[in-house]
DNA sequence: GTCTATACCACGATAGAC
DNA sequence: GTCTATCGTGGTATAGAC
């Protein structure tokens, strides 16, 4: 079922290594993409991919590191066209200040392209993302941690310097809230009918579901820092 | 094994049927909100109870069944909890219309009593909590939809009269960023390694950690809405 | 080095004896 | 109600073909 190599000059190892490759990774995103981790089999990858169950073990090491290999083949261009994003946002405005509505904008822009410019499962692939975001497994937190701790630690100064009254740690805790927000978004598409008037078309507009969600994170980053204790306030009063 | 039911007289049945039942519903509890739902087997629950493994899918049906028994257990009453207080809070206000954070916190104080009550275990129930409302799998959506209706639809037309400026499919979008970031900042307790300066200490104080989401989720909702294609536009100009 | 065939063990589920 | 036995499927490891 496997191509057989047709040209075994120049470097015939590789050509064929990453066809077989690249074509259980195809597979593997697409089913990742539509039934999540758990549910998708390494035998329904490497049968979809035409390849042996085995060949999927063999190149990746675990089905863990092949899910890790899907990600990060969209996930790591992605993060650095955010960080280059900011940076080319902050030159254009020479010493002034970025306000959180552009800051945003770098994080959500790079994402905004991704969905589109692949014509397949680009679309779904955010959604993937975001479900891997707040997934239970330590494997997929570990990954995330590390694929996202440098791009995390440039954006956090340059919301620090657009909101110099904000203490440190409570901007951290938004920084949080924010990541949250933007991957639970992306990823709950069919959590609306929980709201209701769910409305497909839009919905699968990712564009104008970052513009409604944009506001609603920018203002909750400049609300006054918190006052200790007006939760446990509540708490008290409600007995 | 199983104890030997001593008394066979006044429903023998049902006090032996409720005692297996029972123990395997609170090991599951404590496992699942341990290991999550996929990597906690069938086998190690029924151990734990200390009953035989067939009696779990005797008595709940199917793992997914098991699952959804030990959500509702708590789930019920909490959201019945919340519509209650916030009845309450409308009651003492006479006709004034409610401040966005006086409905956040009855959304958020039966959360904090839940987290509390249970000596054992309900600390780690939020977690459990918002970890499936971010679940892909369509049984736990499905389930969380039907159970969370009700308070939604309750707690929306509460936000719709704090909020009359926001337009109604606006304010749809912002309940269910709320949601998101609720059910998100509750499962992600060790995510906060993505943000570093991380502080034990607070990230198991769940009161501490809810007064901070609080005033940035009621900024978000008091947001001028949308203006059509902002993001759009920023789209263009990055190119 | 790549790929295949195959075996192994754990899982969820179920039928049937008690 | 409970238990044993068993089925089909899952991820994984490995021996050996090319």
């Amino acid at each position: 079922m496997s191509p057989t190599p047709q040209v075994k000059r120049l470097q015939p190892v590789d050509v064929s290594a990453q066809t077989t490759k690249t074509r259980i990774l195809d597979a593997a995103e697409e089913l990742f993409m539509e039934h999540g981790f758990e549910a998708t089999s390494l035998r329904l990858i490497t049968t979809a991919a035409g390849v042996n169950l085995a060949a999927a073990n063999y190149h990746f090491g675990s089905k863990e590191e092949l899910f890790q290999a899907v990600l990060t083949r969209r996930l790591d261009p992605m993060n650095r066209q955010r960080m280059d994003l900011l940076e080319s946002f902050e030159a254009a405005a020479g010493g002034h200040t970025l306000s959180c509505d552009k800051i945003l904008s770098a994080m959500f822009i790079p994402a905004l392209k991704l969905a589109r410019d692949k014509e397949t499962g680009g679309q779904n692939f955010l959604r993937l993302l975001g479900r891997a975001y707040a997934d239970p497994a330590p494997f997929i937190r570990d990954f995330l941690s590390q694929q996202y701790h440098e791009m995390i630690a440039r954006f956090r100064t340059a919301f620090a310097k657009a909101l110099p009254h904000l203490p440190k740690d409570e901007l951290s805790w938004r920084l949080h809230f924010v990541m949250g927000a933007l991957s639970y978004t992306l990823a709950g598409s069919d959590v609306l009918k929980m709201i209701a008037q769910y409305q497909p078309d839009e919905a699968d507009n990712d564009e104008l579901l970052l513009s409604r969600l944009a506001p609603f994170l920018a203002a909750g980053l400049m609300a006054p820092a918190t006052t200790s204790g007006s939760v446990h306030q509540m708490f008290q009063e409600a007995g």
